[in-house]
DNA sequence: TGTACATCAGTGAACGCGCGTTCACTGATGTAC
DNA sequence: TGTACATCAGTGAACGCGCGTTCACTGATGTAC
């Protein structure tokens, strides 16, 4: 082997971490190419690592999932039992959310481009999204897991349509009371 | 004039119309071709009525949410004040809706698209995203009409998100319990 | 009223471009003997 | 231990393709005389 398989193993995960960003940055239109470049490499070698583009989308989801429940579950956990859900809604209605999409919540930043991937796929990211809610579940309020699941679905995938309005909005001042008003009812809710 | 003006105004409202309905199914990434081959036209005649794709996609943004909110307000208006609320969300919510984005709401079909718009269209878009709101402000509750502005923009955004998530699940059932779940938390707040 | 010309919606070939994917090749390292 | 060979991550040219946009052209109609 030219290189080591501690070498192949980092330049993968190079690829799916920096495909994680730039997808939620800019869409699932970013080429293959650039995101290569990035990593000072070339497009050609990205076939020995995955079998499609399709197929490196979904592990750039699944891995941004991944990174986005673990933040959350990190802020509600510091924040303690009784104001868990409120860091979680703080955390994620906050302006820098809002600004940065590349490291945020893959719901909000894909949500429509998830829509129209083929059914195969489509199946594989029901799995990641409701993994998600599963990891979520415990800060919500519920009598059973069930009720705290159905919680979490619903406050994320709302949080998630108030935040990319937000980030449709092309005023400053507009997006902060937006956001502001979205926490407050959240909150509440 | 080889066509009348009656004939020019038809066809460009007629590619509007074909527009909107094509970017909320498939994206803003259905091409001119398609759209043009759809009215049995050439993609040669396209540019004689519109300057771009980004200005046809602004007008077919326009044209989705004007009839939109003509579709909610009807059924408002039908359901009387009492219950107008209510029949926007049960309408908002319903699998109808969620299987047929083509004639659905723009912000749930399009959400992430129009984050990615540069500058100067997001400005014009958030513009028409507030006159959405303000369409649908009557019929929600709040002392002010500032209240019920806001009380809009906050259930349509929200509820955009769940909609958009539900069409992400590939599985039929599970996408009706969401709906189900979505509804009655909507109603009740 | 008849004739010559201007208009312009629509056609279809052509443009440059970037895309996803393939493939012959490189060359440093691992492995077999 | 030294030598020959196999491996395979990464390179960069090439593929076919569809895209947005341009442009010379068509031809039915409106307009000027």
């Amino acid at each position: 082997m030219r290189y080591t398989q501690d070498h192949v193993d980092t330049t993968r995960r190079r690829i799916v971490e920096a495909a994680s960003r730039r997808f939620r940055a800019e869409g699932g239109a970013v080429g293959i190419a650039t995101l290569m470049r990035e990593l000072s490499l070339t497009h050609g070698g990205f076939y020995r690592h995955f079998g499609s583009k399709d197929a490196l989308f979904q592990e750039a989801l699944e891995a941004a999932v991944d990174e986005m429940a673990g933040h959350m579950t990190r802020i509600a956990d510091a924040a303690g039992p009784e104001a868990a859900r409120a860091a979680i809604v703080e955390t994620y209605l906050s302006e820098r959310h809002c600004e940065h999409p590349a490291d945020g919540c893959p719901l909000a930043a894909l949500g429509t481009d998830i829509t129209r991937l083929p059914r195969r796929s489509r199946d594989a990211c029901q799995r990641v999204l409701m993994a998600y809610a599963r990891r979520l579940a415990p800060y919500m309020p519920g009598a059973t897991s069930a009720d705290r699941e159905q919680h979490a679905v619903l406050l994320f995938s709302g949080m998630a349509g108030t935040l990319t309005l937000a980030r449709s909005l092309g005023d400053r001042e507009r997006r902060r009371r937006l956001l502001a008003d979205a926490r407050a009812f959240y909150l509440r809710h």
